[in-house]
DNA sequence: AAATAAATTTAGACAAAGCTAAAAAATTGT
DNA sequence: ACAATTTTTTAGCTTTGTCTAAATTTATTT
């Protein structure tokens, strides 16, 4: 991953994370008033960045006509992406935080400036792929995997991917889950799936087990393509 | 520890901290030169700062008349040694940072807010009573055991601590330490002192070996006082 | 006990990042 | 096509933390 060539201020940071995830929504340059929303500002304050990010050549801007991230600008948001993730697997796997505690200590950690440290992180927590949402870690040269999430119920057989959400949070179903020892964050591979009733053998950390169709359709996996 | 009553900015964080590490060398009141020189900062920035911690009252402040941290002040101190003293450890211990590399990271990391990380930090490290430079870490609640360091040759029998530093950093020095695999950080006991020599036995990592006066005299220990 | 020196504070400015209110450009509706 | 609406930008002000230069207080020296 490129090293920046100027020392970023948290505040430019959040920016061009901002921007990059409002551009992963479509790929269209992205409007000031979207940016005002995610970043909870105004939109003349982010005029006054996106000019700034602009003469640091991080993002392209022409007056009125939205922004997108320049190459650089790209790499930027990647690495702190990849830092970000990162942490938060370090929270979950080695703190024992929950999947869904995380994401506001790891908001502050991702700006923590040290290559070392990040490489030796990584290197900790075994070169993880996908953060404990399953969501892809970038590599420190800015490549990573796509992924998609998908219901179980959608997917073929021989699919493998981590569970990542529900789509029915009632507690019946949570309780289910808790029974049957599945949780957020376990890799699940489909084994076989029943045509006459749609129900589906899967593996899992306590074995393999078999749900039905109305479970199948409201556990979402995140797949991984390896390219 | 106290919870803050307010939110506190990083550049407040790192005053308290520098009165702090400030008011212990003599126990009397900060100056504002003095301040402005470990802060990297001038005079006139200081008095500034001063105000403002003083209307927050974390200082106790009298024009012309120095400063010192009020009881508030000087938990908050506390709390921000804790956690740069944790991730030290954390640094160390879980990814094979050298002591010596540890401090610029840990001087960001120790501005993280968030109670349950540093919680969960502190558990996950096993509870440590003293950083790798063999500093004692203050708990929650702002108390700490006190530590002394000083030279092998200037110790009792059986006294007992961590190897923090060196008073001879000569190549010679540090090759002799790396072939009998002392190296800072370890723990040590002294076994036995002969009276002819002033050579000394210690217990080590790697069992007792005996060192001479010279070597003695260039070794510091951090004695933890239990009390 | 003045006179000089050193330390500290005040006053006024500046850059970063935000805000409000008003102006300008782009988009939409008819 | 042009009026109305929405989006974006500009202009000017605020706060935080810094600075320089000048003023003031405290300390030191003779």
């Amino acid at each position: 991953m490129l090293l920046y060539y100027f020392e970023m201020t948290l505040s430019e940071e959040d920016y061009i994370k901002a921007i990059y995830h409002l551009s992963q929504i479509d790929n269209k340059s992205v409007a000031t008033n979207a940016i005002a929303e995610q970043m909870k500002t105004k939109p003349s304050s982010v005029t006054d960045m996106v000019k700034k990010l602009s003469e640091k050549s991080l993002v392209k801007y022409k007056k009125y006509q939205g922004v997108s991230l320049s190459e650089n600008g790209r790499l930027v948001a990647l690495s702190i992406i990849r830092k970000h993730r990162l942490w938060e697997v370090f929270l979950v796997d080695k703190l024992n935080f929950s999947w869904d505690e995380v994401h506001e200590v790891a908001e502050q950690l991702e700006h923590i400036k040290s290559d070392a440290l990040i490489d030796k992180l990584d290197a900790h927590l075994g070169f993880p792929k996908v953060d404990p949402h399953g969501d892809p870690i970038p590599n420190k040269e800015g490549f990573f995997t796509k992924s998609v999430k998908k219901l179980i119920s959608e997917l073929p057989v021989l699919s493998e991917g981590v569970c990542v959400g529900v789509n029915d949070s009632s507690v019946t179903f949570l309780k289910f889950l808790d029974k049957n020892n599945i949780a957020l964050g376990d890799t699940f591979k489909i084994l076989d799936r029943e045509e006459f009733d749609g129900s589906v053998t899967i593996s899992t950390r306590a074995g393999s087990i078999r749900i039905s169709e109305q479970i199948a359709s409201n556990l979402f996996l995140e797949i991984v393509d390896e390219e």
